[in-house]
DNA sequence: GCCACTTAGTAAATAGATAAAACTAAGAGG
DNA sequence: CCTCTTAGTTTTATCTATTTACTAAGTGGC
């Protein structure tokens, strides 16, 4: 259960200020261009209070002052962007097949990249590899000038709350590992803030927060790789819900087939057993040594491989519909490594989603659902996406 | 899809005198008997702003002082509660069997109380009669003297996010009713702060909010009922989250059987088929004029009544693990008219759920699931509760 | 009983934030 | 060139929390 006591928030008038800060600053974030009367309309505050906190954030390098706008009859306004130049942010993903890193600025950006392919090691060393290709990364010349904010690391597995430990990670074989811990003993000069979260989790928040413009109110991030797992981001809140015990989103091991297969949890008819990219192997007799993609790719046209995937698509699609009956998101994301295997599991997931969705209701309104091609980088991306929001809403003095 | 443009909270020092207030009264709401002292350090404000804080909490009726505290070596604190005799709010669930109204107190403890049963009818006649039995319970002799915050009503089914529309009702045959509308309609003198939502999700939250001492991290409630709903509260947050359409929580939907039986909604294979009022009263063949635990009480021998119950509560044992997986709270509640079933029912869902949700971290923590017996008025206090809170932490003049 | 010590709470002065009002800047349009 | 409009800054005012000093009210040692 659990419990500790947590009051209400209460501030003082630095807490104030800042809150204001972190206001205009996300609002410029969202909508680049922006001028000082346009925030001063949207975020209630006065003219006087968003100039004096928009000169202050010119000075501390987060802004930087843009072209005049077209007047419409009076002094025009001067745009107000993002400083791309000043800050970025590390971000990494520890996945089953490999490391992915990347470098980004603060609209998400990606300024340097790596993807190092490996097997599973030990949490040790795979820490100690990570921080020598981070070492490495911020040693390239994208990043020269750049004032580093903090470093994410996106895991695959449940992470509890508060205490920053991964609870486990079957497709590593590893259990309640203090990661940050063991990456921070290879990088003891690296400051700033840090974290990790689940990688599900992670993608989800850098799909809304590094998102402009238009942002849905909330969103489901659908990570269907090795596992399966999710994140959800909602009202925009700059930090999302990881459960009790970091269980928050292990859709992969809700029941959709009572008495159904054993998943390697121990329970049956968990949602991995039908859909996951190591339920397909089981399926089809691929080694763990191979690609999934790569080996199937030449076996597309047998009817095993077909019937397996179309299978594999339906309880997709039945877990997309149980998300929105859970917690109905504006909009879902689909990303990970199983994606790339197309239509022959794709659609199936899209249609049933698309005809069973609106049964309940009655109506014509459809969630809008986007599927990542390419989500290599979307994990990494995303933990340095919670980094920085949890920079600009959180107790630094860098705002 | 959505996405209205909503920037992050800014505030002025208007604001920040009332989000101190709040703070101090859900402090003293929670830990009753705090003294000023220990407000200033939970809270961390100092001890003169917590007093002057105190005093006008006091002046205006929120807050009682009590007996002095036992010294420790200096002058002892003064205990403060909250006044139990100034403000009153009232709650109402339109249920599928009648209407359920409670008036209670800041503490959420029930001053009047009234349950009318009644078949469903339309909107317009129900919203009328509420307003009358309204109308009589504020004339109550309990109520005497009180000042009304507001009114609450829970209701069964999808209430839309922002523009407090009951989307649907199925067991009452409603379809996008703006039943707040057609209740101020008949209580044109009520004022105050005027809410509706689903009936779980209203019950959720009077359970996290009216409880006092060590408060769980999160909860989420399960009511089972004619059909089954669900409503989860987090992060100590003052309002829950209803989803893009309201169908957030909505778990008799989620699908538990691929190409299981038709459910009313159309679909295939959700909880609801499994278990649910209805779905129970068409596998044994219990018309809907009949009470559902009145006519299974002389039956409870029969075999077919207890496979009936064995396998909805296998059933129920599912949802609360899937719920385990996605949300994962930290506590389970499990309400509704189905929980008077008893054993047969609770037995095969409780032993489910105790035997399958530590698999995946292998742990032997459980998760505390309270079962509630007698529901009766949960879901109305539960309005009042949300009643209270959206006044405590709302834009009203009151605090 | 006296006195040192401790803790609770209040009062007055101070600091620091936003707001309000006045002002300057800069363009449109007649 | 003048008026009107909007953007942004400066100055002043207001408001809130903090700081500091103080009063209140106990404990415990002598």
């Amino acid at each position: 259960m659990s419990t500790s006591f947590r009051p209400h928030r209460s501030g003082d008038l630095h807490f104030l200020k800042r809150l204001n800060r972190s206001a205009i600053l996300e609002l410029i974030r969202r909508s680049p261009g922006l001028t000082r009367a346009d925030i001063a309309t949207h975020a209630q505050l006065t003219k006087a209070t968003v100039g004096t906190g928009v000169q202050s954030l010119l000075k501390q390098g987060w802004l930087r002052e843009g072209e005049l706008q077209k007047s419409s009859g009076g002094r025009p306004g001067r745009a107000l962007h993002l400083d791309e130049q000043h800050f970025a942010i590390l971000g990494a993903e520890v996945g089953v097949h490999g490391l992915r890193l990347v470098a980004c600025t603060l609209s998400g950006q990606v300024l340097a990249s790596h993807h190092e392919r490996l097997s599973p090691s030990s949490p040790e060393m795979t820490a100690e590899l990570l921080a020598n290709l981070l070492q490495t990364l911020t040693q390239s010349p994208a990043l020269e000038g750049y004032c580093l904010l903090g470093i994410g690391v996106a895991l695959p597995g449940p992470v509890a709350p508060k205490d920053a430990v991964l609870r486990m990670a079957p497709n590593l074989g590893w259990k309640d590992v203090r990661f940050l811990d063991l990456l921070r003993h290879h990088l003891p000069q690296q400051d700033g803030a840090w974290l990790m979260d689940n990688e599900a989790k992670s993608a989800a928040f850098g799909e809304f927060y590094f998102r402009t413009g238009q942002v849905p109110d909330s969103l489901v991030y659908v990570s269907a790789g090795t596992g399966i797992g999710s994140g959800m981001i909602e009202g925009n809140q700059p930090l999302l819900s990881r459960g009790f015990q970091g269980l928050a989103g292990e859709i992969g091991h809700t029941v959709l087939q009572p008495g159904g297969l054993y998943c390697h949890c121990g329970n049956r008819g968990c949602a991995e057993t039908l859909v996951s990219g190591w339920s397909i192997r089981a399926a089809l007799g691929i080694s763990e040594e191979e690609g999934l993609i790569e080996a199937l790719q030449p076996r597309m046209h047998e009817e095993s491989v077909q019937l397996t995937l179309r299978r594999a698509g339906e309880a997709l699609g039945i877990l997309l519909l149980n998300l929105h009956h859970t917690q109905n998101p504006s909009e879902l994301v689909l990303g990970g490594s199983l994606v790339q295997l197309g239509a022959p599991l794709l659609d199936p997931a899209l249609s049933y989603f698309a005809a069973h969705q609106n049964r309940l209701l009655g109506t014509t309104q459809q969630t809008p659902l986007r599927v990542i091609e390419d989500s290599t980088f979307v994990a990494a991306r995303g933990a340095a996406a919670q980094v920085l929001a949890s920079v600009i809403h959180g107790p630094s003095d860098l705002i």
